[in-house]
This record gives C-alpha cells, structure tokens and sequence, in this order.
DNA sequence: CATCTTTAGGCGAACGTTCGCCTATGCTGT
DNA sequence: ACAGCATAGGCGAACGTTCGCCTAAAGATG
C-alpha cells in the first residue's frame, strides 16, 4: 500500500512536502501541488489513519459496548449513536457482550487499547459491576445510557419517574384499582425504580402497595406470560396490569387470552418501551414510548462535550404514552 | 497514557525488554520480567494498537458497511457478523449508510484509510454501483451478503432458488392456482430472482405468468398494503399471495382484513424473512426463514479464508419453510 | 584453560504520519 | 547594490510499537 514516501518519489519531492499538499498546509508552488496530487492519484494513495492517530494522539474513533441487539431496543440506541458519531467524523468500533455482561472488562481494554476518543455504555448488565465503573472513571471520556457502579460517568436516561408514573396515572384515570405489575429483573436499576415509582404513585392516590399484585417477569415474553398466570392464580379483582416492557408484555397478552379474558375490555395491560412489535400485538399496546435512538444521538453529543471539555452533566430525555388498544375503563362489576 | 518506554524507565531496562516481557518473546531473566511487569502494573500500562498495527500492518479490524439497522433484519446480520469477529479477535468498525447507498463510497474510503483487514458488505443499495465493485475490488479482502457490480467479490447469500420456490410450491400444494405476488423495489436482484423463480415455478406446473397478479410493493408496510388493493382491484379470482417480505406482508394482511377477507379462509399469504413480527402478526405469518445471523457469521469466517489465503468461493446458505397460520388449503368455490 | 554455547538484554531501524524549524532562492524597496 | 522579506520546500524529530541483530557475561564442554 502507497505511502507518503511513494507519493515523494513519484513527485520528486520529500514526503512532508506531499503532506503539506495533502492536508492543505504550508505554502506550495501550484505546479508542484499539481504533480504531488496527480502523483498520489496515479499510486492510488490513501493515508493511514492509524499513523495519522498515532502523531495526532486521536483515534477519530468511539467504542461503543452494548448489551447484544439482535432486541430492538439496543439496537435502536445504536442506531441513534452510530448516526450522531457519523455526523461528527467519528467512527465507532461495536462490542456485543454475553449477557450477563461477563467480558466487559475485556471488551473495554481492547477499546483502550485502540486509544478510542470516547466510549458509550450501553450495558446494563454491567451497572453494577464496581471493575467496570473503575475503568470507565480511569479511562478516556465515557457516557453511559445507564447507572455506573460507583458514578462519575455521565448518563443519558428516560425519565425515570414518567417512565412508571404516566402508564399508571393512565390506568388510575380509566377508573382501574387493583393494578397488577411485571416487573423486569429486580437486580437493574430501572427495574427497582419502576417498582418504586409504581408504588409512590399508588400511594398518591390513597392505594396500598400489595405485594400479590407483583410478579417478576425477567424482561422476556415466557417471563411476562408466566407472571401473568401466577397472579391471576393467586390474586383476584385484577383489572389492569402495568408491564414493565412490551416483550413482556406480549406474554402477558397471550396469557390473558389464555384464561379467555378479553383486553381490554376484562382487562387493561400498558407496557413500556414503544418495542416495534408494540404496535403489532393483539390488541395493538398502549405502551411509554422510549426515546433510544434520542437517547444513543444525545450520549454522543455529551461524549463529545465531555471529551472537549469537561461538563458533567446528565441528560435526561423525557418519555410519552402511546394510546393503542389495549386500555380501556376499568370493567363495572370489578 | 503510559508507553514502553515508561515503564522502561521505571524497571531499568530498554523499551525493547518491556515489550519483550509483556509480548512473551525473548528469552528474560525472571527477577527481571517481575520487576517489569510490575512497573507496567504500577504505572497502569495499556499497549498502544495503533502504533503495535501500524508496525504489524495488521489492524485487527473489520470493517461492516450496512444498511440502516433499525429494521431487524440487517440487525440480525450485524450480530452474527459482530459475534464471529469477536470469537476471532477482531474488532469491527460499524458504517451504516444512507437509505439510497450513496455515502458508500466515502465509507469505504475510511475504513480503506483506518486498514481495516477486511470490509463486510450489506448494503443491497449498492449492489448495481459500479464505483464500489471498483473499489472492493481494489481494496482489502471483502465478503459481501448481496452481489457486487462487477462482481470479484465472495458473496454469502440464502439459497435463492428456495427462498421463492419453497412458498410457491407450499400454496401450490394447497391447491391455490392463483397466486398472486407482492415483490420488492425491483432495482435489488433479490427481488428480481424471487420473481423469476416464482415464474418458473408457476410455468413447471403448467401456469401462465399473469402481470396481473404481480405489483410493487417496495419492501415497505405501506407498498404491501397499497399493493394488495391494487391487486384485488383489477384481478379476481386470488386465493394466495406470495409477498417477497415479512414487512410487505403486514400491510398485506391490513388491506386484506380491510377488503373483510379472512386469512387464511379466503385468501392465504406466505411472507419471506421470518421477521421477529412475523411471529406476532394476526394471523401469525407462514413464512420463509433467511438465516441472517448465519450469513454474518459466515460471511466473518468466510473473509477470514480471504485474508489467509485467497478462495473465491461463494457461499450459499439453505432457507427453510416457517408454517404459521396465514395459510391453508384454497377454498372450494374459487 | 581455551573454546563454544547459551542466556540476558541492548540497540538501531522501520512502520507512516505531522509538526516546527531551517534554508535556499528570488523579489522588493531604498 | 544590499538589507529585508516572502515563498518554496527540505529536514529532523516524534508518536509507540516490533523485529532482528549484536554483545557481553556466564556456564558448559573438551
């Protein structure tokens, strides 16, 4: 491959002048940039940005490390954070990781040690990993769409109290009382705080939180269908179910279609995420609509803050209902 | 950031021993390697890839140019690609394009500029342009998921005799004579192919092609919604659609729910991708499933032969049927 | 005891850039 | 005619590696 050297020689020049030329820079005689350019065009010259990175001291690169998108939700983000970085000349190296986020430390090292400009977090497998917090802190500028164990990472979230509180007050305007929950894996954080969230709303409104009204569904379709068959086993007068993701909450569908229960006129379900497929369940999910690809473009306009300077703070999106089919007042009888 | 040179400094030996150590080359006393890998400790040394690649002349990179992700199917393509250059030790440089492909060029430039050892091509887009089958071929090692103008470059593809006889021939055994189809943007050659197959399906039965029968719908919901009223419009008697996409097929059944025609009672339809949403729509979709992941990892391993030696050899992957519920026997009357 | 061999580690060069400084040359002004 | 000054382009150094070759010293061998 054709360096600035082979350029020179073509040109009978010395290679800093077919630099000069090339990047535009010092003075040079018209005739003379005329034969570098047609030389370097002739040779098929094309610069070695890893040479480039190594004088220059940046890669043009950002690391992004995320939990595995074959879902579309990460994929979404990503899509949002590869757009923004294209945008601004960046490139992005893309590491998957298992998930229970086990090589993240690896996958980190590797984009340290490709001297990335930045690094996107979005693996929430990982908040809690204090290894994982340790590096991003010592590391180049990081922005995470989720907690970091140990903080000192800006994050880009939904709000995380319209997230719960919209779907619920929802559910509480249509009339609905007894409002069961699935809830996502209790060890994320969004998860807890949805839960949270559920409760203080609930509460707001003279409820009682009761726990026979709270199923853990994992975040999966079986999930959701499985917590929906346990509570509506154990706890009755259940007329809507607030599901903490629309993958779950699909399972949550079947399941109450199973028991011949009708959505939503016997019951209401809201999920959260505005998933694609949200719009294509039977009935169609009122759902919270989830700003990921908002969410991936504004982490990498705060990288990039934070990469020019040195601003710290958190960008938080704000979130909005999607009205589809399955909500409706809550049943008379109930 | 710390260098060799660093932590030379600080052990009391030349660079040139601390790579030596960290590298697990030369022959180095133990006390030695200890007190050296102990100053690289201390002194938080990571290994610069950029100058170990540009000495190496190995970047360890590929490079993916893509189509827009947010569609599932291209998803699913990146992670199988993702997944297999992680297993070999690559990292990957994600580019997606503009719908219309025309960025491409200027991607390929970069990923050419950043050494990447091998580009992946998915970008049906740009299957016809002449500029990139120019550069592919001049570039490093590619593999492709789609055809090249020019071609010189290894594709991996599904069978694509299948992808359209399979469904054919499962509503010919059916019983269905008049199947209508719903193809893609007719530029790409894959849907060009399936309407060859399907012509020639239809002619070993002893089938006239009817132009009648046949409508764009441009890979798109709405296409396939605007396309099925087109259709039934002006033609009678179809009691079977063939639609070359999940996506397609969704606005088909819309528009056929629309018409009060009952699927797959009145009028069944086959889609092709096996789409996550395929599985959700109502009815769920019988359909023809693309082994996308498969093909990414193919297409890594496939690459990886490239660079080693230099086998031209095209892989084809074989597809499979997916009966769902959109489809049954043809109705008596028709 | 002289030679050979191994072991430990130094050293120069190269990978392909960019940057800043230096030096000819030719042109202007007085 | 000579200082002064642009202009054009050369040159050395540095970025952080890896690689191969070289050289001491120490140990093995006859």
């Amino acid at each position: 491959m054709a360096s600035l050297r082979d350029v020179a020689a073509r040109a009978n020049v010395s290679f800093q002048t077919v630099s000069k030329v090339l990047n535009g820079k010092g003075a040079v005689a018209p005739a003379t940039r005329q034969r570098i350019i047609e030389a370097a065009e002739e040779i098929g010259y094309v610069p070695n940005a890893l040479a480039r990175s190594l004088q220059s001291r940046s890669s043009l690169t950002l690391g992004v490390i995320t939990v595995d998108f074959s879902n579309a939700t990460p994929a979404l983000s990503l899509v949002g954070v590869e757009r923004e970085a294209r945008k601004h000349g960046l490139s992005v190296i893309l590491s998957s990781l298992e998930p229970d986020g086990s090589d993240c430390v690896r996958y980190l090292r590797v984009l340290m040690e490709r001297r990335v400009d930045g690094i996107i977090m979005n693996a929430p497998a990982t908040e809690e990993d204090e290894e994982v917090g340790r590096l991003l802190r010592a590391g180049p500028p990081a922005v995470s769409l989720h907690d970091i164990a140990g903080g000192g990472v800006p994050t880009v979230t939904p709000e995380p109290a319209g997230t719960a509180a919209l779907p619920i007050r929802h559910l509480l305007s249509l009339g609905h009382r007894r409002i069961a929950m699935v809830t996502g894996l209790q060890q994320r954080h969004s998860a807890r705080q949805r839960t949270a969230v559920y409760r203080e709303v609930l509460a707001e409104h003279g409820l009682p939180y009761d726990p026979l009204l709270v199923e853990d569904g994992a975040w999966e379709v079986e999930g959701g269908y499985a917590a929906t068959h346990r509570l509506l086993d154990r706890a009755r007068g259940i007329t809507a179910i607030y599901v903490q993701n629309d993958l779950m909450a699909v399972g949550v569908l079947n399941a109450l279609h199973e028991r011949g229960l009708s959505v939503p006129d016997d019951c209401s379900v809201v999920g959260c995420d505005d998933h694609p497929v949200a719009a294509r369940t039977i009935p169609p999910l009122t759902t919270v609509h989830m700003p990921f690809s908002d969410a991936g473009a504004a982490a990498v306009r705060l990288l990039l803050e934070r990469i020019a300077s040195t601003s710290p703070a958190d960008v938080v999106l704000p979130v909005s209902m999607v009205y589809r089919a399955s909500t409706a007042t809550a049943p008379a009888g109930a």
